[in-house]
DNA sequence: AATCGTTATATCTTTATGGATATAACGATT
DNA sequence: AATCGTTATATCCATAAAGATATAACGATT
């Protein structure tokens, strides 16, 4: 009998989140990388953050955690200049963008699979 | 380039909880499964939430949750009687742990293999 | 020097979560 | 009926997390 069948609702389902993480802290996980994403498309912690419905303070730890625990940074930013300042993503920080995008398709692969099991 | 040499800590690794879940309300976790193992080992949600460290109030809604989700209940109760009262696990309830450990299992297998290959 | 949008940072408030506490209901045993 | 440990439930409080707001620093451009 399909794990399914116990439940009253028709939407179960598995769910995860994979995050890379160095001493408990977090480093590196769905929010961040979509968040680097934006960051890429209008070059600014700010810009992305709205974007996101994220707040500013919200983004600017997630960068300062990541950049404190890489060895070179992920995120360089400069403040001041002709527009007022902005933020690009390091050679490392792309890096770190593949990788976990390539993880995660593999992870998510696996819940599908399983997800699809709960069900027969 | 290894993703780890990026990190100054050398404790890099994966982490993520898996969890069925419906319409976005948790069904079934491991916190859950340890609350099951342990009714079962004490045939009380009172005594399995004290050597758990877990509030009663937590594990009590932990179990409400559970058993308004299946159609039928994973854990019956009984209040009154000569030991005060007690709680046991159904045939669902040692179905869903069974099928949530392997699960587990197989999920764990997957992130200890990914997490070897953090580091080449 | 004035402007501008951004980064950087502090502070205050709001909200959510969990813990602690208290108490009633229960029912087999005595 | 009195006892006992448990389930069931409500209420209050503490702590943490998130949001809102404010402001200074910055530096290329004008």
């Amino acid at each position: 009998m399909p794990i399914s069948d116990f439940f009253k609702s028709p939407h179960l389902r598995l769910k995860a989140t994979l995050r890379i993480v160095g001493e408990d802290l977090p480093f590196f996980g769905p929010g961040r990388l979509q968040l680097l994403e934006h960051i890429e498309a209008t070059g600014s912690i700010n810009q992305a953050a709205k974007n996101m419905g994220m707040s500013y303070k919200k983004a600017w730890k997630m960068i300062s955690s990541m950049n404190e625990q890489a060895v070179k940074p992920l995120i360089i930013t400069q403040t001041g200049g002709s527009s007022g300042g902005g933020a690009i993503i390091t050679d490392e920080g792309h890096e770190i963008m593949q990788y976990y995008q390539a993880l995660h398709k593999r992870f998510e692969t696996f819940l599908e699979l399983e997800s699809k099991n709960l069900s027969l």
